[in-house]
Parts: structure tokens; C-alpha cells; sequence
DNA sequence: TTACCTCGAGTTCA
DNA sequence: CTCGAGGTAA
């Protein structure tokens, strides 16, 4: 290979590297784009005349590589956590009271625009982009590292050798969104109906030629291993990206107090639509990663930061009729018919009343003019009716007496809103029942969707979820819209569900009270299915988490002779039911000083944040709990304790200091 | 709840 | 080529 040859790949790298810095992070190019574009032709011909010279951090990587079959899956680092919502200064003020309750008066908040686009998560090793993905759930999501390397803000090589997991939200500015439906629309083809969409569209292509195409854009705003940079502090941290080469959004502010952060929200209410890109609301975080840590996370959110969401638009439009809807449970909801009308980039014509009450106490009846917004921007709601649009020719709304499905007579459940149908028999409700079976976070049959149980359901081959088991190749060819590739793809994704987990299959027998939680931890303590059949009500109330409600539901259940029969058969189509996922350690077999303890942690810690030492203890198989009392084994008391501590003495708890604690969790 | 992409089925036309 | 289903995102 000629030496000039590598040496001027080298060189036009560096210049593409440097140009595009300068265009899309900087905001300051120093070169033409016809310049950039000969130069980033020219690389692309010397790459494909010599394979050799390929390189994944190469500028020729942003026009797009070859069309993917699937996005492969995978598993975050570190979650990608959700926010708490503020819709109002009263919830922002609330979420100050907390924040400063968990770590004193001396907090400093970073507030910074929400970009109205798609979460995802780059990956850095040794400064080089490895891999991009989606959220997904939160824990993973789908690798769609080809498609975003054809964003050109983000880089793929950093200015530090560094290996960093970062976030941010990729987006389709206003101007690159309007000009492609222009495109597309004399195309013939249909428009996009918002931004958002958009870029959501772009970045699921297979073919990452044509997501180059769309113009994307990212802004980054935070770093998903913060420990391991040396930084301390979220603007530290925003700084660093700043610095290693990352496009982060200027319009940002660090605030000293709450009113600060109020003001600030406040001014971009009006600045909102004069910006390039769209954003649904401020993001607001504790700035110092210390106060982070000692605030900790609720089951979903962080308890450090919060999501200021705008007003939601709201829009007039007619409530045609109410549909009423049989759901698993024999509940009957009514659904509002709407006359269709765009609301925050959508078209929306349905939305839930919920139930009875509802109906009542906003006073809807049918042909009302009702103002609609889109809760959290996603979920439709109707606000309100307008009364002084009434005419009287509007019909009032009665909920019926029987079961729309199967005519039985409908009852109210003593204290209960809802109105149920309790016929066992009621198809809607086993047909229900059987699209929860398959759905994900039960038995997550692929290829089986609500459309394709029902018709299963109407041509009577399935009436039980054994049934399903039971269901052969030929009789789903038979079937409308069925080929032989469905088929055969069907009836290997009923085969593959049946080695699934103990904890799926409770799920989805849809057992009362028991949800996608409850059942794994019922599958974990009892491990198969004859021995959480054999429980008794005083067996199930001693598990933690477990109530008495749903001890109760979980014996009648299994107490009933059709679901005796049931899980006979099940097991008899050769389904699993034995807990296969990874074992519970039993408290008592720990060997460590805290197993089976109650433990309460006061004053202020200096070696381990309060998070650390309960997720240490709790490791350990001890319990730490919030206040002291008889039930308490020992009282770990850090600087400055107070009360706790004199509620300690007079319960003869046992007292220690941080350092006993860490040493007793080192050993 | 709606929108978007992808896939397979079924139809139409060469 | 069109249609509808499934899966994913917010």
C-alpha cells in the first residue's frame, strides 16, 4: 500500500473530524459545504477502492453501511431511568421541599430545556462510538448504532480516550422536518405528523442510507457511569461532554434556589416557539452528584430531578358516542367517541372515561362539546364539557344493567367504582383473559396478537389457555390471513413459552391482585407450582410484600376445580411450571451478621452515602427500616444523631458507629 | 392513544 | 402493490 495513499486517508479524516466539529457542534463552520462534501467524496472513493483502510470511526461512516435484518437488543449499563412530572410551580415547590428535607437547605438545581425526541444511549470505549441504542424499557433496548452514527453532532471518536456511556435525545429540527414532508408530499407519499415522529421513523429504518438522509439531531445531556469521570456535579459533568467533543444544549441554567428555577421555566413558556427544534418541557436536577446519591431513587425515579411539563394544548370537539369495553376482569369501561381533531401532533378520536362516576361528575352526556388534552402529552383526556354550548338536544348517558357481551346482569362491588361483569363464563372476558396470557410480560407468545386470539377464540379453537398448546399447524392455515410462515413462526413461539418461567405463567392465569410483581415473588419463594398450590393463607401473609387480600385471592384460586384441572393439563401439554429464574437466597443462609436483622440508620453518614450502606446491608440479607422500635436489632448512628438515638437507648437496641458498620459489611 | 416501520398474505398484472 | 398485524415509542 502506497504510503502517500494512507497518509492522505489520515489527513482527510482529520479535516472531516475538524469540519464537521465546527458545522454541527460549534455552530461555526470555516470551510464551504461543497469543500466538505469533495473531501468526504474523495475519502469514500479511496475507502472503497481499498477495503483495507475501512475504519468504523472513519466521517465516511455517516453516509450509512449496509441495511440491518434486525435491531439486535441490549442491556444498559446503567438503567435508563424515567422522570417524576411537575405540571405546575405547586409541584415544582413540592419536589424543593423533598430534595431539601433529604439533604438540607444547600442545593443547587440545573435547569435545562426537555427536547421533544427519542432517548438514547451512546456508548464510548477508549474514546471510539461503539454503540447507540434506544430506551426500550428502560433496561434494553434496541442497538441502533448504525443509524446514528449518520448523525453528524455525534462523534465518533472523542477528544480524550475515555470510556463513557452518555444520554442524550435525538431529534428532527422544525426546519429539516418541514422540508422533508415537502419532499415527501411531492412524492406523493404521506406526510410525517410531527417531528417527533419523524425522527422516532428514521432512526427504526433497517437501511441507515436512508435515516442518513433525514437530517437528525442530537443534543446530550448526561453521562450514564458519572463515577468513573472524576466529575462531581451534573454541570460538571455537562462541561466534560462539552469538552470531549459532545453537541449539549447551551440554554441551560444553574440555579441556587427553586424561584430561580420557576423563573426560568416561566421564560421559555414564551421563548418555546421561536426555537429551532420543539421541547415539551425543563428538565430540572440536584447539580451536586453527592446530594444525587444521598437522595437515591424511588421504584422508578430518580427523587433528584424532575420534568416540568407545559401546559397541555386544549382543544374543543364533539363527544359523539360512549363505548363501553368487557375487560380480563369482567370490568366495563366506557371509551368517549370523539369527533377527530389534532391535538399536540396527533389526531385524536377516542379516550377512556374510566367509569361511571366520571361521567357523572363532569356531567357528559352524548353530542356535549368537550375540551380534550393529551395528559403527559400522550394519554387523551377529556377536560371538560362546555355547558354553554349545550343546545338540548344532547341525550344523557346511562350505563346498562347487563353485560354488553354476554347479557348478564352487571353488579357494583361494595366500595368499588367500577361496574363488573362476574359471569366466569363471559366470552369477552376469557377472550381478554386469553390476550393477557400471551401478551409480554406474561407468556410473551410472539406473532399472537389481539386480532389473531380472537378470531382463534370466535372459531372456537382455543377456550382456555391449555387450548393453545393444543393448536396444530394446519387449523391455523386454514385461517384467514394465515400463511405458512405465520403458521410455523406461531406454533414455535407457543413451543419456546412453554419453558418459561414459573413467575410468567402466574401472571398470566391473571390470578386477582397478583400482578407481574406479586408473581414473581411468589415463584421465587415457593418455587414450583404443587407447592404455591398447597400454601395456606397463614404460609402466603408471612412473605414480605405478600398482604392478606391477596392471600386470600391466591388460595381461592387455587382452591377451584377448574383451575385444578387447568394447571393438570397445562402441565400434561408438557408446560413448565417450575421457577427456573435466578435463586432467591434464603435470609437465614446468609452467613453475615445482618442477616434477618432490622436495622436503622441515623445521623449523617461520612464513609458511605445512606444508599450504600442499605444497599450493602440489604445485600447482606439485613433489613433497614426508618424508625426505631421494639422490632429493631441495632441502630448504626452517624454524626450529629438526635432522636433516633435516645429511642434506641430506651429500647436496649444496640448502638454502633460508621466505622463498625463498615467493617462489619467488609468482612 | 396514535403513529411509524417491518413483515407476511393475498391480489393484480405482465 | 395494498392491507393488516405486531412491535415499539412517546
Amino acid at each position: 500500500m502506497p504510503e502517500e495513499l494512507l497518509a492522505r486517508v489520515k489527513e482527510l479524516r482529520h479535516l472531516l473530524h475538524k469540519w464537521n466539529h465546527e458545522y454541527h457542534v460549534l455552530d461555526q463552520p470555516s470551510v464551504s459545504d461543497a469543500e466538505y462534501d469533495k473531501a468526504l467524496n474523495e475519502l469514500v472513493r479511496l475507502e472503497e477502492e481499498n477495503p483495507s483502510l475501512q475504519s468504523e470511526d472513519s466521517p465516511s461512516q455517516r453516509v450509512g453501511g449496509a441495511p440491518l435484518s434486525v435491531f439486535e437488543k441490549v442491556e444498559h449499563t446503567t438503567p435508563m431511568l424515567s422522570l417524576g412530572n411537575a405540571f405546575n410551580e405547586e409541584d415544582l415547590r413540592d419536589f424543593d421541599r423533598r430534595v431539601r428535607q433529604g439533604v438540607g437547605n444547600e442545593v443547587s438545581y440545573v435547569a435545562e430545556l426537555k427536547i421533544d425526541g427519542l432517548a438514547v444511549s451512546l456508548r464510548y470505549e477508549d474514546g471510539l462510538f461503539i454503540q447507540g441504542a434506544t430506551r426500550g424499557d428502560g433496561s434494553v433496548g434496541e442497538d441502533i448504532t448504525q443509524n446514528l452514527k449518520t448523525i453528524r453532532s455525534i462523534p465518533l471518536r472523542l477528544s480524550k480516550p475515555v470510556s463513557i456511556e452518555v444520554r442524550g435525545e435525538a431529534f428532527m429540527p422544525k426546519k429539516s422536518f418541514i422540508s422533508l414532508n415537502e419532499q415527501k408530499e411531492e412524492l406523493g407519499e404521506e406526510p410525517f405528523a410531527n417531528p417527533r415522529n419523524a425522527a422516532a421513523g428514521s432512526l427504526r429504518q433497517l437501511d441507515p442510507k436512508l435515516a442518513a438522509k433525514r437530517n437528525l439531531d442530537i443534543y446530550v445531556y448526561g453521562i450514564g457511569n458519572p463515577a468513573t469521570t472524576g466529575v462531581n456535579s451534573h454541570s460538571g459533568g455537562l462541561d466534560l461532554l462539552d469538552e470531549l467533543g459532545f453537541k449539549t444544549n447551551n440554554e441551560r441554567k444553574k440555579c441556587s434556589n427553586i424561584d430561580e428555577v420557576i423563573e426560568f421555566t416561566s421564560s421559555w413558556v414564551e421563548k418555546r416557539p421561536a426555537l429551532p427544534y420543539e421541547i415539551d418541557g425543563i428538565v430540572i436536577k440536584v447539580d451536586s452528584f453527592e446530594q444525587q446519591d444521598e437522595l437515591g431513587f424511588t421504584a422508578k425515579s430518580p427523587r433528584w430531578a424532575i420534568a416540568y411539563k407545559f401546559p397541555a394544548e386544549e382543544v374543543v370537539t364533539r363527544l359523539v358516542d360512549i363505548e363501553l369495553n368487557v375487560g380480563r376482569t369482567g370490568v366495563i369501561t366506557p371509551t368517549a367517541i370523539l369527533e377527530p381533531v389534532r391535538v399536540a401532533g396527533t389526531v385524536v378520536k377516542r379516550a377512556s372515561l374510566h367509569n361511571e362516576d366520571l361521567i357523572r361528575e363532569k356531567d357528559i352526556k352524548l353530542g356535549d362539546y368537550v375540551i380534550v388534552k393529551k395528559a403527559g402529552d400522550i394519554i387523551p383526556e377529556v377536560v371538560h364539557v362546555l355547558l354553554e354550548k349545550r343546545t338540548g338536544e344532547e341525550k344523557d348517558f346511562l350505563m346498562p344493567t347487563h353485560c354488553p357481551e354476554c347479557n348478564s346482569e352487571l353488579v357494583r362491588l361494595d366500595e368499588e367504582v367500577a361496574l363488573r361483569c362476574i359471569n366466569p363464563e363471559c366470552p369477552a372476558q376469557i377472550r381478554e383473559g386469553l390476550i393477557h396470557f400471551v401478551s409480554r410480560n406474561a407468556m410473551n407468545i410472539d406473532g399472537l396478537g389481539e386480532r389473531v386470539i380472537a378470531q382463534l377464540f370466535q372459531e372456537k379453537l382455543i377456550s382456555n389457555v391449555a387450548d393453545l398448546y393444543r393448536l396444530q399447524k394446519d387449523q391455523l392455515v386454514a385461517m384467514e390471513r394465515m400463511g405458512e410462515k405465520s403458521a410455523t413462526n406461531l406454533i414455535e413461539a407457543i413451543t419456546t413459552s412453554k419453558k418459561n418461567s414459573l413467575e410468567k405463567l402466574l401472571f398470566g392465569l391473571g390470578i386477582r391482585h397478583v400482578g407481574a410483581k406479586a408473581a414473581k415473588t411468589l415463584a421465587q419463594h415457593f418455587e414450583t407450582m404443587e407447592k404455591l398450590q398447597s400454601a395456606t393463607i397463614d404460609d402466603l401473609v408471612a412473605i414480605n410484600e405478600i398482604g392478606e387480600k391477596m392471600a386470600e385471592a391466591v388460595v381461592t384460586y387455587f382452591h377451584k376445580p377448574e383451575v385444578v384441572h387447568l394447571i393438570d393439563e397445562l402441565k400434561a401439554l408438557g408446560v413448565n411450571t417450575d421457577y427456573t429464574g435466578p435463586k432467591l437466597v434464603n435470609v437465614e443462609d446468609i452467613d453475615s451478621f445482618f442477616a434477618g436483622k432490622t436495622i436503622v440508620l441515623t445521623g449523617k453518614l461520612e464513609i458511605l452515602t445512606r444508599n450504600e450502606a442499605k444497599e450493602k446491608i440489604e445485600l447482606l440479607g439485613g433489613k433497614v427500616a426508618g424508625s426505631v422500635s421494639k422490632n429493631t436489632d441495632l441502630l448504626i448512628a452517624g454524626e450529629a444523631a438526635g432522636s433516633k438515638l435516645d429511642q434506641a437507648k430506651k429500647h436496649g437496641v444496640e448502638v454502633w458507629n460508621e466505622e463498625r458498620l463498615v467493617l462489619e459489611l467488609n468482612k
